[in-house]
DNA sequence: CAAATGTAGTTCACTGGTGTAGGAAAGGGG
DNA sequence: CCCCTTTCCTACACCAGTGAACTACATTTG
């Protein structure tokens, strides 16, 4: 019995019998679950027009009451400085974002949520938690915790 | 104490009170957990010349004893068919794989791994191994085998 | 065995992200 | 004050991957 990971590792013991695929074991399958992950999310989201990466934005607005600059956008998700401007200027085309010039700072920006950014999070969050709840259905509460300590301990120590 | 996910959650919790974000407890750390993987692994393989992708395709040919054929390999790795023509061309002009044409089916090839291509491979991967063990010493020897039986649970469920 | 259907793979236009270079403002000594 | 360095962000050229349209071959079916 086994999933793909376990296949993968039975034939590498048997052409090199001298490697030691653990590693895989926990790597292979991190990778798998969050591609996975990805590809559900995406899914749900495309319906609603706006990306993951997008989205991630816009939550992070949501979660902030003051306006943040493009750097913090940055910091605060995946991608480099030149992805966040590319997806400020999709966001504030589609109207779910403004950007104003910083009076503290001429270099930066004030990034906000418009309305209509603000009910679009409001209204995809809770969709997409539920979704993902249901997911992780497939583990018991218990176990649900493990994994999720278990993963905090590795990132706490490679972050 | 807490990683990055649960600050997050913290916000969410004062800014939202009603919405439940155990989800992002797992998902978020898995997806955390595998972007940092990657950068990782593709540092590494970045030095040798190629993409973690290309890598794939190398080892899942190196694990074959027999040519393969182009829908094999998509199949057995991420992406489209056509990533694995555009990955191909670039294998076949590095001089990592030689592609014939299949002589039982004129619409399919059939792709192998030159010694070079070999030789690649089997210096990588020991390489890559090691370094993934020394990142997985962050977890003990039974919490790598709880963390990968949980991971392996939730996979086949979704698989 | 011909026609219809299905399968294998490539090509192409496009997209989202990257890295580098650069401009423009802030900050920190002499 | 003026230079020099640093910080913040953007513009540009590029790259890997995607989906859809397409070619070529295989297979089924009437």
């Amino acid at each position: 019995m086994g999933d793909a990971v376990d296949a993968i590792r039975a034939v590498w013991a048997q052409r090199r019998p001298e490697l030691d695929t653990e590693p895989i074991a926990v790597v292979g399958r991190i990778l798998r679950a969050a591609r996975f992950l990805q590809e559900t999310a995406d899914a749900w989201l495309s319906d609603a027009g706006v990306t993951r990466t997008e989205f991630d934005v816009l939550s992070q607005l949501r979660r902030s009451d003051v306006p943040l600059r493009p750097g913090e956008l940055t910091a605060g998700v995946v991608g480099s400085p030149a992805a966040t401007t590319k997806r400020l200027h999709k966001l504030v085309g589609a109207g779910l974002v403004t950007r104003e010039p910083d009076p503290a700072d001429a270099r930066a920006a004030r990034v906000a949520l418009t309305p209509a950014g603000e009910a679009l999070v409001d209204e995809l969050l809770p969709r997409q938690l539920a979704a993902e709840a249901q997911l992780l259905e497939a583990l018991t509460p218990d176990q649900r915790r493990v994994l999720a300590g278990l993963l905090r301990t590795a990132l706490e120590a490679w972050e």
